[in-house]
DNA sequence: ACTCGCCCCCAAAGCGCTTTGGATGCAAAA
DNA sequence: TTTTGCATCCAAAGCGCTTTGGGGGCGAGT
């Protein structure tokens, strides 16, 4: 069932079917009426395809996901992610279409992307510090939002993140505050932009604190279970371990945690742990109270944002790019403790 | 730059060029050379909506991925298996197109999806025992691939699936043989048709051995590390406590293991663990030597061969559905050991 | 009674591609 | 020399929708 079709049931051409169905004004209201009401009857839905090509829009956002052939690892949070955008999608109308992408193709990718216009815009994913396909989508003239940012990119660009250092270093004042002075830090890896700046606010605060970071309770990785426990396991060794961790994630903290049980430690007592947490659907920092203390930040309603953002620039292109720094909140769990003398560790069971 | 450009820089008509970059063999190679060498030159790609409405293919492949409003949970198995599929449509030229819906939107959004005509077929995500969805895209006469499968739906259709109750009881005999009597069942939701296969597989093994399911220890839920940790940790409570556990999951698995450790006891002499493992990109058991023993199918091979079943499905329409049935292995970890008499573990540091 | 203006509606021209059904030219066959 | 056949190319008709540019019909104004 075609608009023609449908047209020739109601006796009207098709002209006419296709201004009362979007709601044109020249159309009678008893008209429009009929027209709806065969529409539902026979069930009659416009062939997207035609409408893309009628009207030159594709009606659909373009994620491209970027797969690292090195560390073949899918990000964890791309999941709960596009669940949010998805949801703002489909309330528009819109498709949401993926691409998987090799790291070395991306360029190609977008180039591809753009001139087989199947879409109306692109979410830009894990952005690394001056990352080249921001200049590279800006001349392609595609719309786009970052989700996340690119340090050392000067000209503006829209884009929304978690004001990540801040975040880290609200965390480490936290622990600083609890007395605690060696703090380790287990970190994504440092390529990516988010993982950056978390270390620069980590940096700064204690720095604030006139204490230098010590290079060997800073780790840089794939922010799994194994290597948060790895690199704790490490740390804990050594005669000056530390006695709070500050870490990327609820799978690294996961890992943390059972580096402290490992070793004869109670989180929370012995050793505090602070965790970033995405908040992601299947991985739940507690249900009422929380497990860890953490750095709290909805991936799933960034990726709201970003959606909304975009099919903003997309309907009413603006001539300054917008942007959007969300503030993560710092919640206090049972992983958190003042510090205790490292040394009396031993006395005190 | 259009293909009528094209053809006018070249001094030919559109249908040359057309079916020159088509490969259609009614073109002299030179001419074919000729242009595709302006093609590349002018960096033409031909426009995609417009091929599609000429075709009357979409060259897209649905995704229809279910959210519950109840328990708001992102499948976290999804990330890998798309990431499977992706590759897959990338080789072939084809688009995949994700729809996130609502637990209750399911049908009016596969009617919607066949009727706006975007995608040429579908993979089903999630398929529960008895499915509705299955007849449903049965007579909107879409092609679909199930990632799963639907018990008590009869009538043949497309699917891959794991042979999750033969790894499950592989995976209890696996523990008799060790020793074991009383035996755990921590389990995906069981509304889930993969979750209900699995409690088969497990009840099949424990049958076999003379020996009765305990309600006791079964527990359903929604595979997290803290549902994991939490049923683990009632039933170590109890008086006859299991000697070892059955997850469906990684992160079930590692909440068990904080139980263990909490209760005082040993993972892999005092409590055995097995789980399944989907080989998540995020979420690996252990690098070269895994650390829990476990029931080993990657969820991402999975999409790869949904894909290729749903490609060769469009591309040529068989009579019968075509199925695949992937089996697990068994790989040993450390996570596993003989049954202890439960008596002897206080006596036993 | 005639014109003007407005309300509704329609015919037809795209959008950029594929594909059908010829043309044209030239070499081989008669 | 004429005919046949093949190799190349092209004009034009869609695909199903939107949108431009009118064009009747009817009530109001004069």
């Amino acid at each position: 069932m075609n608009l023609k079709d449908l047209a020739q049931h109601l006796g009207l051409s098709p002209t006419t079917v296709s201004r009362a169905l979007n709601g044109f004004p020249e159309v009678a209201e008893a008209t429009r009426a009929r027209v709806e009401a065969a529409a539902r009857q026979y069930n009659y839905r416009p062939n997207t395809q035609a409408k893309r090509l009628a009207t030159g829009r594709a009606m659909a956002i373009g994620h491209v996901i970027p797969i690292s052939t090195q560390h073949e690892i899918v990000n964890p949070v791309f999941a709960d992610f596009i669940a949010g955008a998805g949801e703002v999608y489909a309330r528009a109308g819109y498709d949401m279409v993926l691409t998987i992408v090799p790291d070395a193709d991306q360029d190609r990718a977008y180039r591809e992307i753009r001139s087989k216009g199947n879409v109306d815009g692109i979410i830009l994913h894990g952005p690394r510090a001056g990352d080249a396909r921001i200049a590279l989508l800006e001349d392609l003239g595609l719309p786009f939002v970052v989700h996340g940012r690119a340090s050392g990119i000067s000209r503006p660009y829209a884009f929304v993140d978690v004001n990540n250092s801040r975040a880290f270093e609200r965390a480490t004042r936290f622990l600083l505050d609890l007395g605690h002075r060696r703090i380790a830090l287990v970190n994504g890896i440092e390529t990516m932009d988010f993982a950056l700046r978390r270390r620069r606010g980590f940096e700064r605060a204690l720095a604030a604190a006139d204490l230098t970071p010590d290079p060997a309770l800073m780790v840089a990785g794939e922010m799994t279970e194994a290597q948060g426990h790895d690199a704790a396991r490490a740390m804990l060794r050594r005669a000056d371990r530390p006695t709070a961790f500050l870490t990327s994630s609820l799978l690294s903290a996961m890992g943390v945690r059972r580096a402290l049980w490992e070793e004869g430690l109670v989180m929370g007592r012995d050793v505090s742990i602070v965790t970033h947490d995405d908040e992601l659907g299947y991985l739940r920092n507690g249900a009422e109270e929380p497990i860890f203390t953490a750095t709290r930040s909805s991936v799933r309603e960034a990726g709201r944002r970003c959606a909304a953002m975009l099919l903003r620039m997309i309907e009413a292109p603006p001539t300054e790019p917008a942007s959007e720094l969300l503030e993560a909140v710092l919640v206090v769990g049972a992983s958190t403790g003042p510090a205790r003398n490292p040394l009396s560790l031993k006395d005190n069971p």
